[in-house]
DNA sequence: TAGAACCTGGACAACGTTGTCAGATGCAAG
DNA sequence: CTTGCATCTGACAACGTTGTCCAGGTTCTA
């Protein structure tokens, strides 16, 4: 059945409509209601209306229910745009991500999502794709639509283009990578010493010669995990070849060709420290097809690392724990804390699955 | 940890403009400059400034270049609610999702996004965690922000609610599972005939004692999954033992449950077709555990099925051609298309790995 | 040189909501 | 039958932007 009644006609027009007499007028959606319409046809004054859709106190139960019955007749829905317009908070905050489709981002913006939801606060994110340029395009639209607060992952390094907004009021908080150049909150994860003990981790069973993969040097979780892979190094007197090191773009190919590039040479690894979970992926592939075990700790975990053989040994970041903590941040801003900015590490957690406790295979 | 005080009136700082004396009763709270604010600052009238900003012709380069350097000094942002107000369009769309955290979803977001931002919109989003309250009250939430556009994945089963906001012009487009009592435009993957061709496929390689564990009735993929099964061993002239047949939530306790009954009783199964990625996971871990190979072939696919032994064979849906398709639609509805609701369906694509070709260990 | 055609700039009125404030209304007490 | 007081109610002015429209000024044509 379900015949809609649908109006075929006014289903949305672009801007320079033609004819149709003043562009002025509503010329936009097909005509809602407002709450003035909803006043004229309940017979009581406008911001009687406001008052009943506002639930605020000082309407008669008789009024209120002719009220409510205009509004249900009209269909009516109060229009947030302008009620933004005169309150000036938006009740939506911003979240700038690299990558939505990410597995690692996933469960950090559904955290983000949900305390903005305990807070009565929408959520509108974008995917910066690791570009600077995009992520200030981003950053600056969301600044434009008012939103109460913004968490970055930060693509750029240098936000000093977001100290107008931030003098203005804009809560900011961000997340997985510090900002550049300006003095804002952040929550990281150790990644310095989840790569240490990671490495560590290596070490102790055996290996001394050890690759390190990671992704491209102006990304600061990459130079951070690289500088705990060489503080492990050093700590166990191990001079690192530099042919061990591979830092650059996460695509598989590029990471195959590093990964088999340190397993073939005069001095073969025996072992590869990942840098992210992108990394882990493909090394797993690579090592897979090797005749020879090869130890591996990746940085991430991974879903199912578990059930391969053997199963994939990983220094795991909480990716929701780094999003509540960061939002939470943020909604006490906006509560009116004014602390001075601060740095929150979470700490990694190694998880042992086989895949880092194999022996050199030398 | 030691308490800070709080002062409600902490971060907005009222940027003090020694010098001007025209700031006394405007200025009230830390505000942001406004049109007016540039318009003064650069000696122009609004519109002027209105006009710069927007890039319309008719300014001197002179004008323009005095106005451009009292917008940079005072760093206005334009306020885009109140433009929003003004023009009726808010170039920004709403994406209400079951789970952001769920790997499917994350692509789909991901493509909506691109769609969106290759049409200049913003997307904001939510997660409904399956609860048609939620839903409901999400894209009420977001027809309030006069969102030009909805994506909705639908957890509940009646959408006549949106009738007046579809009737205003609110583009809308239900993706993954259709809407419930109105005719709208849907983009669904072909679950029925995927379904259909992976237990036929179990079939073709000798099973015939086949279990299905699937997501909760209520949700129409799981019921379109399960008529593809049934179609399958119909097909195949096999009659289907109730035993053999769960349909519930997905969570690994259930499902767990669910697998091993059926691989236990007087009529175990030799072979499982898992009804999603979650069901998917959970059952690999199950099977792995067995001493005896049972056949698994899963609908959705996952990350690293390939490298599992054996690997997982899986009925692929795109997830990211999903949510394009819809967010394709959906602009071509904005952009005034006035066709009639449409119904698109997408073919899955069998992958096979090894799981779904192994012989039954009767 | 006057008039027309054109260009630039600005005054003003919306858009739909909420905060303020003063006017109505009802009821009890004087 | 007033007065006082508490409640309700509605007119009106913002909020910051853009569409309309007209006033000046300039250049070009007759």
């Amino acid at each position: 059945m379900a015949e809609t009644a649908r109006t075929p006609v006014s289903r949305l027009r672009a801007d320079g409509s033609p004819s149709d007499g003043t562009a002025d007028a509503k010329s936009r959606y097909g005509n809602r209601p407002t709450m003035k319409d909803v006043a004229a046809r309940a017979g009581v004054g406008l911001k009687t209306v406001s008052r009943v859709v506002n639930g605020e106190p000082g309407v008669t139960p008789d009024t209120e229910r002719r009220v409510q019955e205009a509004i249900d007749a009209l269909g009516f829905r109060r229009n947030d745009s302008a009620r933004v317009l005169r309150k000036g908070r938006t009740a939506s905050i911003g979240l700038v991500l690299e990558d939505l489709a990410d597995p690692f981002y996933g469960p950090l913006s559904r955290a983000v999502e949900e305390v903005a939801r305990a807070h009565g606060a929408l959520l509108i994110n974008g995917s910066s794709a690791e570009d600077p340029d995009r992520e200030q395009e981003l950053v600056l639209a969301l600044c434009a639509r008012r939103v109460d607060g913004l968490v970055v992952i930060p693509a750029g390094d240098d936000h000093r283009y977001l100290e107008p907004e931030i003098a203005a009021g804009v809560a900011t908080v961000f997340v997985d990578r510090p900002p550049g150049r300006i003095d804002a909150d952040v929550v990281l994860s150790d990644s310095f010493g989840g790569a240490r003990d990671g490495v560590a981790h290596l070490i102790a069973h055996g290996h001394r010669r050890i690759g390190f993969i990671g992704d491209q040097p102006r990304i600061h979780t990459a130079i951070e995990r690289l500088r705990g892979y060489r503080a492990a190094m050093a700590d166990a007197d191990i001079d690192v070849d530099e042919s061990w090191v591979s830092l650059g773009p996460t695509d598989p190919e590029r990471v195959r060709h590093a990964a088999e590039s340190m397993l073939t040479g005069p001095a073969p690894v025996t072992a590869v420290f990942a840098g992210n979970n992108r990394v882990t992926v493909t090394v797993v592939r690579v090592l897979a097809a090797l005749p020879r075990p090869v130890a591996l700790v990746g940085f991430d975990d991974i879903e199912l690392a578990d059930l391969l053989s053997p199963g994939v040994t990983v220094v795991a970041q909480d990716a929701a724990q780094l999003g509540r903590t960061a939002a939470e941040r943020l909604f006490r801003q906006l509560d009116g804390a004014s602390d001075a900015p601060e740095r929150i590490e979470l700490p990694t957690r190694l998880i042992t699955r086989g895949s880092g406790e194999l022996a050199p295979a030398d």
